[in-house]
DNA sequence: CGATAGTTTGACACAGCTCAATAGGCGTGG
DNA sequence: CCACGCCTATTGAGCTGTGTCAAACTATCG
């Protein structure tokens, strides 16, 4: 059993110190020699919007934490299909524990920075930590969630409903604010919900003649009825 | 009835001893004198097709193994639509760790049998056995993969692919049998699938008038060109 | 052998896709 | 500051796949 030290910041490494994924994110499970250990081999990236960071069937040899920006999983079929199967934001954990292979595709949606750390030795603090996992059964299962209730809008929403469901849990409801910057484009919108650019944007527009948002600046959107929208979400 | 006690059933009680959870399921990460105390307040159920196991909104105070049989999770919207998002099987564990509310149905596809225990048992269980969280983070990262794949299916199929892509999985690879009963009635596949009965059935048909498939009995289909057949899923 | 639930088939409508053209945002260079 | 080009988004016209509604067929079971 580990004894956590509740002095605040007491031997925990300058890079975790202002780190989200160390209180919400999975290093809050970790005690302050184990982030010691971690941090020393730990490396933080930024990356572009666009960039590719786990590409499909590629070994995998690395795990991070999402400190800041969006990244998206995707999955294709031969064609070039594509479809979005998820979306991580910080302080998310990125990678899938027990298997080599990758069977989706990782890339920025907008600008992102990472904590990456190798395979081996998160594996092996899974191991001894059994607080790491719980947060990671727990990240998962609440990534499982999700993945349900959105397998509800591909399958059963219409057009319109899935743009309005894409919209509404978008907004911060911590801030409540109507007025956003979209992280995606209408591309990755139409990825999202199983449509197609077109069908976004026209879905857009109508929501917008209908005086439910403005759209300011193609990705800058504000709700001006919150409730409206909600009514046009499928519930 | 009695049961021949050697080495390795050894102190596992009788209820326990041919059961698939104990070797493939949770119940695996379990040792014979937890496996006691959870066999005393566990009870084995069989439920009818149809019969709902949990309806959404209940809170839930008990947790399952599925023993034999198909379970199928749905969720509904408010005027009825309905979408499968996951079916279960022996030796899968039924409930939502961490949650009182269930955001789900479940109900019973097929006749199913069950072995039940109290909520609060299981979660003191799981604190005291690191290697009971562990099976349980690892049957939920692949219903994870599955949902994720199922998704792009919802999102980026076409009838024809979703339909073909059902019935290709549903081979089991083990037995390599190409005959075999679906556990889902048309209404079902359909909502496994986002599509409508009658749309299933056509793409049925299509299949078995293009010598794909034969369809014996409503229920029972013999696959009679299983790379055709994977060659209609879309990859 | 009739009753009932599940399935198939048909005719038609419409939501969303495809293809094509136009418009807007934004950086670069004159 | 404007002009140009590039990329993204919007709008339009037409087509097609899948949903809707309705009817006929089939299996199963009392």
């Amino acid at each position: 059993m580990t004894v956590r030290q509740d002095v605040h910041s007491a031997g925990i490494p300058v890079l975790c110190q202002s780190c989200e994924a160390r209180h919400r994110g999975v290093c809050g499970a970790l005690d302050p020699d184990q982030l010691v250990g971690l941090a020393k081999i730990s490396s933080k990236h930024t990356i572009e919007p666009g960039v590719e960071l786990i590409g499909d069937a590629e070994t995998v040899d690395s795990y991070s934490n999402v400190l800041s920006g969006v990244v998206k999983l995707t999955k294709s079929l031969s064609d070039g299909r594509q479809q979005i199967v998820g979306l991580q934001f910080a302080p998310d954990f990125l990678g899938r524990p027990f298997k080599v292979e990758s069977a989706i595709n990782a890339e920025a949606a907008t600008a992102v920075s990472l904590c990456s750390f190798p395979r081996a030795s998160i594996e092996r603090m899974m191991r001894e930590s059994p607080e790491l996992e719980h947060r990671l059964l727990k990240q998962t299962l609440n990534e499982l969630d999700e993945a349900r209730d959105w397998m509800v809008t591909l399958g059963r929403k219409t057009a319109a409903e899935k743009v309005a469901s894409f919209l509404d849990p978008t907004l911060d409801p911590a801030t409540n604010a109507t007025s956003f910057e979209l992280p995606l484009t209408r591309a990755d919108i139409a990825d999202f919900l199983g449509l197609t650019i077109e069908t976004v944007s026209r879905q857009l527009t109508r929501l917008r003649t209908d005086g439910l948002i403005r759209i300011e600046n193609n990705r800058h959107v504000t709700v001006t009825s919150l409730t409206r929208l909600a009514g046009r979400s499928g519930a």
